[in-house]
DNA sequence: TATGAATGAGTCTTCATTCAT
DNA sequence: AATGAATGAAGACTCATTCAT
């Protein structure tokens, strides 16, 4: 009868633990969308813990019982962006057939993303305020590269199964991110306007000579 | 003799003027100096007016004798530091006569200069702190556009000796800027190391791709 | 039992936020207390919240959770300065059964009670910085012009209990509030001894033609 | 000859010395000006030395050159505000013959005068700050003091010539001194609007029974 | 006489974080 | 799990005043 006794209970924390855990990634949740609509209507630097906790019907202290710190929050609210990202390459990419058309539409729907959600690129390299080493555990650190590359791997795919050699197609990727970046940082912080050019018409000439090159 | 004194006067008043402004803006200098120093120890965030007040040897209060705000500290540095990259550019490019390489080597430094100053890369690029175009005003931002168009005018110029077209290389140029401000902004952010890539090499392959381009 | 125990439970909830309520408004109250002790010592111009602060035994960031600025902070002191000007109002007219004699209690009540807390006078007036309406919200602004009316209507209200009529009782209230605060002003500055005056004396002399006046 | 020499240079002495006090009155009349104009605008607390300097086209510390600090200049401001209420008090008052209306005349022109100046009445209660023996040397003070008995020495006199006994005309005239200053008072701060009254009005009704008073 | 530079103390307010309850 | 309270350090900026030149 203990033992029965036991595993019921067993069984029943087994439940009860789950379902805690869902509660506690429910509420991780609430407090993450409000960081994201205060981050999106604030910006990186004008987004307080205060607000968020406002923002998600909680005091700040209450904040930190599910997440360490404002870095933890930025890392996730990070980690969800990649996801979506992920997610968009995916739809836009997963109909096309042909690959080079395939990397076209991967490589537009990763400039469109970030053209579209320009905080989500900030907070991608809010980092780069002078190298300091703040915030993000290593471990949180090596989870969200792997989500970055998870979602240029469909188009590191793309360029593969256009013949590329592995060499190549990570090299290709890599300096199409770093392109994109750039001509996004051109475009979000007004400097384009400087050339009175175009971001999206400057990268349509960039996938070009890259579709030139791969084909070649 | 009157006149003869009045002449010297007149002379040692512009020696005094030329002298007073001489220490103005020595002052200013000192400032600006201690601003790139704290700036670069602690980031464009970190940065205090405090800090940099006291690292100028200065109190507070002091400083706004001499910039209005802490804005008109960033853009000072900003304007030097796009006065140095010019003058690097001019440096490296000057010597070299045939256009191609004259290309190469601009465009070689532009990239080096930013690879040495992670900072002012930062700098240029701060207002992007989520959009608000808040900061410098219209003047000055207008002033600091100039100074980037006339440093990145010594590439555009290289490409268009090689023959390339006006538009073209307007944006070939801004691509080239582009390109170059995303890998920095990979390298120094540590996310190059995602790829086991190396931020120089990948410039050069794009700067390889380019002079076939325009050759051609 | 259930409903017992909930019950037991709602009404241990009600204790728990009266008492909740009470720790808050005497936190406010200390906070208060000191504002009035700096204030008294320092003038309105004088009292900072550093000051109030460190009398309230706070940091300067602990007050901004009690109240939301310096001017709630006023506020709140005006209006318990109101409050108690009407309870000294009501104390010295409610034993008085002659109207006339009730007229003559109150109004040198409240000439009194203003010439005993020179502060509260400067307080009640203290917007009058040349004219910027700013500060008290317009609903703290009603509240407190309310206080000021409720206290008064004692005075008015003997007034019409002598047979005035009611403009013209309004009338000789407003008269009979600003001849006192102008005498309080030249008592309180300094300037009656121009006249080798007595304020008070004054203001009697103004109750008596006041009172022949109503008696007509 | 020395005797002479010397007298002529007494004489020159006197004459420079002339000019130069001339001068200097000039440049404190400038300094003054410019503080009026300032204090006009943005009320007392607002008024900075700086602001003054500024407007005067002077740096802030050549103001100290003209004035111990800035409670001088508070004074001297005073002194004229003065000196314009006693010159405007005589010009509405001379022509009028009959002495009862002279004083009418008199009486109103005093509360038109802080009606349509109202920071110079906050200038001239402006050390009822709590009480705070600041500012203004017992010299000056005393100077300001006679200046305002001056002013009020017309409506005096008025009273006089209407048959008032001496001491009764002081009583009467700080009395009505001090009923337009509680007025004012009310005006300024808006206060008077709670009792949906006009000071003006109010004013006139106390000049009625005032006169009234002095005629029995 | 005037300037330009500097002081030093001060202003109010916000922040991420901690902790007793 | 959450609150309400508090910390303490910091933020940019302003002030009247002084003083060498």
């Amino acid at each position: 009868m203990a033992a029965k006794g036991e595993a019921a209970a067993r069984v029943s924390a087994g439940r009860s633990e789950r379902r805690q855990q869902a509660v506690k990634d429910h509420k991780r949740q609430i407090i993450l969308d409000a960081a994201q609509r205060i981050f999106a209507a604030d910006g990186l630097e004008g987004a307080s813990l205060r607000a968020i906790a406002k923002e998600a019907g909680y005091t700040p202290g209450a904040i930190y019982f599910h997440y360490a710190n404002k870095e933890e929050i930025y890392g996730d609210l990070l980690a969800a962006s990649l996801d979506r990202l992920h997610e968009s390459l995916r739809c836009s990419m997963l109909p096309v057939k042909d690959p080079a058309e395939r990397l076209h539409a991967g490589a537009l729907g990763f400039y469109s993303y970030y053209e579209a959600h320009p905080r989500d690129l900030d907070l991608g390299f809010y980092l780069f305020k002078g190298m300091r080493p703040l915030g993000l555990t290593p471990e949180l650190d090596a989870d969200l590269n792997a989500k970055l590359r998870a979602a240029l791997a469909e188009i590191e795919g793309a360029m593969r199964e256009m013949g590329a050699a592995p060499e190549a197609a990570l090299r290709e990727t890599t300096a199409l991110f770093a392109h994109a970046a750039g001509l996004l940082l051109l475009v979000h912080t007004g400097r384009i306007r400087i050339f009175h050019l175009d971001g999206r018409a400057l990268f349509l000439d960039y996938l070009a000579a890259l579709t030139t090159r791969l084909a070649a």
